[in-house]
This record gives structure tokens, C-alpha cells and sequence, in this order.
DNA sequence: CGCTTGGCTTGACTATTGTCATGTAACCGC
DNA sequence: GCGGTTACATGACAATAGTCAAGCCAAGCG
């Protein structure tokens, strides 16, 4: 990828684009570049944050690792979306771990250049906190989910997510490995699998990491049922 | 309560122990009190926020209404804790709806005072910023329990976040219904019954709102422990 | 080609949780 | 105390997800 298209995409990245030309500039004569290979680590958790990350291109993951061993996937990010923003300007440790599960090419600005910007233009913060909160919600929304949903319904999300168009039928790319989708799921490869086949009844098909949805409407309809109501009207 | 011991609380908590005494007089000169009943509603999701809440008496529980009717507890606060911070100062509509679920005590700094502080003194903004990174870090701890970890776990880390001690015995009342903390460990109550029937062999008496436990570190190591593993040992 | 490897799927089985129905004990107003 | 309500517990059963083991299949390689 040529420096300039790089650069295209960062400031049209969701954070970089709401600060000024100027400020913009200053920040990327500051930061660096880096590409990640897939499984490669960017940091870990406890870590002492140095930057916030802006990703470029390729996928990266944020988990945990729970103290029996596991692995938790916290959320999965792509081209023209950040992380780190909250972390960087406080200076405290990475609560999660990061890590490219394809290869990825990375922004990453430094944390000096951060908390430097927000004492010149305080407004800079209210920016800040506007990505941080989007993060929460998104964090809201993914506990509202699993809470709520059966796998086979988030599944079903993850694919309308992913689907540019809001009707009719749509082909998908998967753009990870299933292992990682099911992670992100907080559900089982094994179960992954089997959530696809139980979709082949509202129209979804899958081979290899290409997805083909019938009709989006109805994979909406079965991902908002109430999976006690929709079985009850089957049996 | 008296005006003074609501004060002393409110000044005393998280969020308003970081700003200077000038400031928090501000704010206090601003704020009104409100005083909710049992299953009062404090706001609900998509409202235009207005203030930041403070918890000074009681149980607040914030959760999601989902499509398909269900409800989803995000979080629970209490005596010291604030929410609404991140909406507050950016004057984006409430995630999520408010509810009392005990009769609690409640100050509410209005968003206007908020922006105002922050325009006068940028530090200030960050102190929000640290706020929210909690609530943020929070979010990120309960999606991994709710990842990693069976209901019985969960129930188990839920008593142990209660117990003022670390080792040894302890008593610890449970601070509100059933039903609610089963919402907010992602379960029903049911379950929740039969967790605590699973915690016996563990240790743990529950009567009425009471909870015994034996040994809380033989309670942690069960609550941090690999399901399949220990399934294994005891077959 | 055929072998190997990694990623994915399947099947059989178990564990966990939800659902529905029912029972029980405490609490409240009278 | 009596009736009624509320909160919680329990049992039987169905659904959902995890575990373990085996198999499939395309990609890469000698």
C-alpha cells in the first residue's frame, strides 16, 4: 500500500476526520506506521499504553484472557476504525490484549501526542471522548446480545452487520477465520457451524468464507424473535 | 437523610472527589436531588440526556429493552457511583433506561453545568474521561465473565465482589431481588436458585437475603476454575 | 500426483440453561 | 389469625451450547 493511500484512509478515519486539517497533521508527522502479520501481537494487556491505533487495513482483535487460561474477544476492528483513545490520554494499562488476525497495517499515534493536543485545544478531548463512548455503546449493545440472543441469532447479526444492503438477498464475504467470528460470538467453533446450518432455514448460505442471504428481512425477523415465541409456533 | 449526610456522600463520591471543592460547590449549587421509589423510573433509553446521576442512597439499575420485548441489565449502581457522564457532555441520547430498584437517593447535576466546568477548566474533562474509562473497563470485565464463565461462576464472583474481606468466613447480605441479580449476572432466576444449590459443596448457605461463606478463598479458586476441568476431576 | 496440514464440519454425548407448572414460606392489610 | 400477594424454590422437560473424537476437503508441497 503507497503512503499516500494510507494516509487517505487514516484521515478519513472515524477519529482523525473530526479534528482540524492542522491538528491532523501534527499528529501524523508525530505517529508511525507499522503492518502486523496475521496472529502477530500489537500489545498486551497490562501493558503500559504508548499510543492509540488506528486501523488501516486488516482486521484486529482486543480479548482477555480470563484467569482459568481461556480467551475472551472484547471486539474486532477494521479499516478507518481506532482503539486505545481512553487508555493514551490517561496514561493507565491496556485493560485487554490486541492482536492482527489477518494481516493488518496500523496507525499508531503516540500518547504523548495525544494528551500534548488536548492541553492546546481542550475541544480535542470532547473528540476523544466521543470515540470512547462509541465504544461503550458498542460494548452495551454486544452484552445486550449476548444476553438476550441465542448464538444462531447473533450469528444471524454478525452477517446483517456485515451486509451493506438493509433488503433483499446479499452475498457476504467472511473476513475472518471462524475461529475468531465464533470468539467474537462467545460462542464455540463447533456451535459456529452449527448456528449456519440452522440458518440454511431462513435462507443463508455458506461455503468457504463466502455467505449468501436470501432475503435480509427475514434473517432480521429470526435474529429479533423471541426464540422461546419462535419455537412455540413451529412444534 | 439529612441535607448534611447527602452532601458529605455526594462530595465523597467518585466522580465528585476529583474537582476541586470550588468546582464541586458549583456543581452542587446547580444540581437538584431527587428521591426515586422501589421500581421508579429515572429515564429510559433514546430520552435526550440531561444530567449526570450521582447515587448517594440505594440500588440504580440501567439496562436495554431489546427488540423482541426482553430486558437486559447493563449495570447496577450504588452509594458513591455515578452514570450518564459520556451523554452528559455530549448531549447524545441516553443507551440505555434508569430504573430504581430499591428506593434510592439521587443527585443530578444538569449537562448544561457540565460543559460549562469543562469550558472553563479542560482538566476537568479529563476527570469525566477517567469516569467513563471505568465504566468502559467494567463493561469489558463483564463481557468476559459473561464469555468464559458458567452462571454458577458468575453467581460465585458476584458474592465474592460483596464480601468486604479476602479470605477467611464472611456474611453478606444480598443488596436487592432475586430477579435483578439474576439480570444482571445474564441468567434467570431460576437459575440463580440452583447456582446457589450448586454452591453449597462450595461452601456458601443462602437464607432469605443472606448469604454464609464458609471459605472465600475455596470460593474464588471455584470461581476462576476451567468448568470442563473441574467437571473432570470430580467424574 | 499423493501426502500432509489446517480449517472446518459432523456426530454422539454431556452439561448448562431456559420454560412451565407447581409448591412454599414470609409479609401485609385487615 | 385470615386471605391474598409477593418472592423464591423445585421438579420435569426442552432447548441450547460445550466436549471429544472422527472425518472431510481444499491448499500447499515435495
Amino acid at each position: 500500500m503507497t503512503e499516500d493511500r494510507r494516509t487517505l484512509i487514516a484521515r478519513n478515519s472515524l477519529l482523525l476526520k473530526s479534528f482540524s486539517e492542522q491538528q491532523t497533521d501534527m499528529l501524523l508527522s508525530m505517529s508511525h506506521w507499522h503492518t502486523y502479520q496475521r496472529n502477530q501481537t500489537l500489545f498486551q494487556q497490562d501493558e503500559k499504553a504508548r499510543s492509540i491505533h488506528v486501523v488501516v487495513d486488516g482486521w484486529v482483535k482486543l480479548y482477555r484472557i480470563t484467569p482459568n487460561g481461556g480467551e475472551a474477544i472484547v471486539s474486532v476492528f477494521t479499516k478507518g476504525q481506532s482503539f486505545g483513545e481512553a487508555v493514551a490520554l490517561r496514561g493507565t494499562p491496556y485493560p485487554v490484549s490486541a492482536e492482527a488476525v489477518t494481516d493488518s497495517e496500523v496507525l499508531q499515534i503516540p500518547a504523548a501526542a495525544v494528551t500534548e493536543m488536548v492541553r492546546r485545544d481542550p475541544e480535542a478531548g470532547v473528540t476523544m471522548l466521543a470515540a470512547t463512548f462509541s465504544h461503550l455503546h458498542a460494548l452495551v449493545a454486544q452484552l445486550e446480545q449476548l444476553k438476550a440472543q441465542t448464538g444462531a441469532q447473533r450469528v444471524a447479526e454478525f452477517l446483517l452487520e456485515l451486509s451493506e444492503r438493509d433488503e433483499g438477498s446479499c452475498l457476504v464475504t467472511l473476513p475472518y477465520d471462524k475461529v475468531v467470528i465464533a470468539g467474537r460470538l462467545g460462542i464455540k467453533p463447533e456451535s459456529l457451524s452449527r448456528a449456519f446450518s440452522k440458518l440454511k432455514e431462513f435462507g443463508v448460505k455458506v461455503s468457504r468464507n463466502n455467505a449468501a442471504i436470501d432475503d435480509i428481512q427475514r434473517l432480521r425477523d429470526f435474529s429479533e424473535s423471541d426464540p422461546a415465541a419462535f419455537w412455540n409456533k413451529r412444534s
